[in-house]
DNA sequence: ATCCTCCTACTAAGAGTCTAGTACTATCGC
DNA sequence: GCGATAGTACTAGACTCTTAGTAGGAGGAT
């Protein structure tokens, strides 16, 4: 999966969340103060690197996502791996558990997660 | 923690792992096949930007890093964080182990990970 | 029919990233 | 001293990202 910048990231996930929008439907979620022909511009470059598709929809268009949210993640999830971890799971959650100041509340339900995880595996 | 580009992370990687290092050594660990020029560049803007020092060693100059690589990861598991999963470790951990095939004896370390962790707070 | 409004297409500018060349300097070997 | 070598400083070009303006078209209101 090709790489999202930071801007497209913040489209698709209005795309993700709301579903297939409009430019003045896009522009209205995001309600940072962007120009329209801004989030137009931004969509276009969207759709010419595939990661959107449009259709008519009267005299506007309805752009929608045409890549899944949880392959872009877990690109962004890999890239971290890469550049921080070695590839290592371990050594990011390691981090995350040591740095994040978690509480145990939440350290109990991700091993809770794992535990879940780990029951399926066997079945 | 400003953001480092991708390229920028490849360089301080090198100065992390080896430690204070010369255009020609970064470029060495490298490997690729970048011109020294280039190095130098890069590290002179890694300067600029304030995450990195030199000093002068001989008639060259050793670059160290001036920030620290867990701070610099931190900052990317953050920006995933909330770029995908609304700042949620539980719902990060739960895509890293359901789309990763992570084998059952890395869900057990990691599960491991996670008990020391509670351990050690109950302390 | 004509004007107004909404929407798209095209263009472009400024900033940042990444690359590397050229020019200059200092040091080392002789 | 002098040439070769290794290093730095400066410059610059191609490319991407982000923003938004201008022009023009299509539809609706009157």
């Amino acid at each position: 999966m090709q790489r999202l910048t930071p801007r497209e990231i913040e489209l698709m996930t209005v795309l993700w969340e709301r579903g297939p929008s409009t430019v003045a439907g896009v522009r209205d979620a995001l309600g940072d103060g962007s120009a329209y022909t801004t989030i137009l511009t931004l969509l276009r470059v969207l759709e010419e690197k595939g990661h959107v598709a449009r259709e008519v929809e009267g005299r506007a268009h309805r752009y929608a996502a045409l890549i899944d949210r949880d392959d872009a993640s877990s690109s962004a999830i890999d890239r971290v791996l890469g550049q921080f971890f070695r590839g290592s799971p371990e050594r990011l959650l390691t981090q995350l558990v040591s740095d994040r100041g978690l509480d145990d509340a939440t350290l109990r339900r991700l091993r809770a997660l794992l535990d879940e995880r780990l029951a399926e595996d066997s079945k």
